[in-house]
DNA sequence: TTTATTAGCGAACAACTTGTTCTCTTTTAT
DNA sequence: ATAAAAGAGAACAAGTTGTTCGCTAATAAA
């Protein structure tokens, strides 16, 4: 990819997650974007169809490099398996949360930014329903297996935004060990 | 209240949600509203802020109105006091948007309305908060209360859209074990 | 190093949206 | 019957979107 494509992406995603950390996704227009990223408005939509389609682009780029990682560590912990690691596949997830905060929380605390969590979301269901497929076939109580899994992302979602909303009082790890509680009684 | 107001009001809330069922909130334009709705530019204006203080009250409405009548049947019965009351508070919940099917799901299930998912689950924050302060004063496993608070609402407000993307297949009985299921082991 | 290609710039553009401000007419309450 | 209130309708400035022009500069390949 040529050179100049890389920093007009990067200046574009900068200038875009700039902006989302001061103002709603809905109000944040095409004009702001290139304003503060500083390229010509020919040049925002070479590169991304609509200002969705930029967010798109940005949730992947973030969800994916999370969620791969948070992957890789799967190989080695199952989902909660292994009951007292120190590193659960969900705390993981947090504390890369927490590194990103400048980037992701933002971001997600930001009204309006339902694409936002949609992408979220969608990682995270697919995330979890890996763990369920490959790991165990029985699901407690006869739930089916897909609320189960929304259940379970949607609530880890909650509890990240309830997190944030409270300014991120709490450690990864307490987080964890709430969310724990609240999962394990119906795995 | 002016009869005239009253009409105008109403008409502009049918348009809205009429609009609403069948394109998502940020695609829908004042213009939409005025056009489907019959009344002039000004009567809107004269009637509500903007768009969004629009839906906000609508949201009220709706909300207020289930809410409010679920707190009702709150009083005979507890939150899930009576295990194996065919009336649980939630289950009632169930029964009332099922009923509002048109009006409400619609909304819900359309993408970006994170406004109306916002009221949706503030409604239901204080239905929960009432629950747990009026009734119980012990959480379990030394979870904070706001955390359980949000954890609750949130789940519920994800299982509804899971609900509704599934095309609504349960019965909301049949949805209200389900959240039992998930919920009452953590109370 | 030269050259063809590609990316970006900047200006202008039509089409649309928003929220406001007029004047004029109709409905309502009393 | 009449004054007050509500709505219609048109016009408006300001802003937004997505596109289309040439024109310039950076880049990769020869």
């Amino acid at each position: 990819m040529d050179r100049r494509q890389r920093k007009t992406r990067a200046a574009i995603f900068q200038a875009f997650r700039a902006l989302l950390a001061e103002k709603s996704y809905s109000r944040i227009t095409v004009q702001d974007i290139i304003d503060a990223a500083d390229v010509g408005r020919t040049t925002f939509y070479a590169h991304f169809e609509t200002k969705d389609d930029l967010l798109k682009a940005l949730c992947e780029e973030l969800f994916g490099h999370i969620i791969s990682s948070t992957l890789d560590c799967t190989h080695t912990h199952g989902l909660y398996s292994d009951k007292d690691a120190p590193q659960s596949v969900f705390c993981h997830l947090l504390q890369h949360l927490q590194e990103d905060e400048n980037n992701i929380l933002g971001l997600l605390s930001s009204e309006s930014s339902e694409l936002f969590r949609r992408y979220f979301k969608a990682s995270l269901n697919q995330l979890v329903q890996d763990q369920f497929i490959n790991q165990s076939g029985k699901n407690s109580a006869g739930l089916p297996q897909d609320f189960l899994i929304n259940h379970i992302s949607g609530s880890f979602v909650e509890m990240v935004l309830w997190w944030i909303k409270g300014r991120m009082k709490q450690t990864p790890e307490e987080l964890d060990r709430y969310f724990r509680a609240v999962i394990e009684p119906v795995l």
